[in-house]
DNA sequence: TCCTTTAGTTACTATATAGTGCCTACTTCT
DNA sequence: AGAAGTAGGCACTATATAGTAACTAAAGGA
């Protein structure tokens, strides 16, 4: 006889509790693109990233929102206009996330190097300079 | 009709790939632990995260070895003894999730005094001083 | 002879969730 | 009359994976 399922208690962690809601598919890539091109509507943000449905984008936007990482601002027009921004606590984030980039291009470099000898380090590392 | 499913494409950024490599449950606590008690055996790691399976926990330490954040010494002495230990890798990462954890920390003190006004932010930013 | 110890392995199951296709409202344009 | 455009909602399904429980090797000790 199974036993109830109960979630993983890491969870608990403030840290961990971030790391899971930055995890989800698209959701660093969606607010990446709020960093960099400022606010955007729904279709303009699902127009950048093809392969993601309404539904998953709708799904992690509101999440977003309710980790209070994005604003949203409907305007009730016909058709509506809603418009994603990023919020004070996200630009905190930025300068995290922004070391985990260096960090992780930086292991990318490393890995082909180890792969691949004889292959040039300043390609990757001049795309992270600007 | 279904389509056949594909996996998210965002995986292609490489700090999405790392993202995705703390993330699984216990994944963070793991590092942690070996960060801040240095080289355990299996059974000591497992003694200190009670609710973890052993197979659970060697799942763990089978990715974060693969993902050159640990490293796994084995004896093939009977029983067997096996020590976990952090690579530099992995000292690497730890300045930036200290940043994560800083930013975490604060944003749950920050929620606690929302909800509960009156609720001094002294105790809690105690602990992360040591 | 059986128990203990360590570090797992194996087989199975339950469940969360990413993804798919189809549907809607309301107005303006053709 | 019909299409287009915006921002989704809804019902369903496939799949990855966390979790459970039972089992293993090999030697030493009671």
């Amino acid at each position: 006889m199974l036993m109830p399922r109960r979630r993983p208690t890491s969870a608990q962690c403030p840290m961990d509790t971030i790391l899971r809601r930055l995890m989800g598919p698209w959701t660093t890539y969606i607010l990446w693109l709020l960093y960099s091109e400022g606010p955007l509507r729904f279709g303009a943000i699902k127009a950048k990233m093809p392969d993601i449905s309404s539904k998953v984008l709708t799904d992690r936007l509101r999440d977003l929102e309710s980790y209070g990482l994005i604003n949203r601002d409907y305007r009730p027009s016909i058709p509506p206009s809603v418009t994603y921004s990023m919020t004070a606590r996200a630009n905190e984030l930025h300068e995290v996330l922004e070391g985990l980039n260096m960090i992780a291009l930086k292991w990318a470099n490393e890995d082909a190097i180890n792969q691949d000898q004889e292959h040039p380090m300043m390609e990757i590392m001049a795309e992270t300079q600007n």
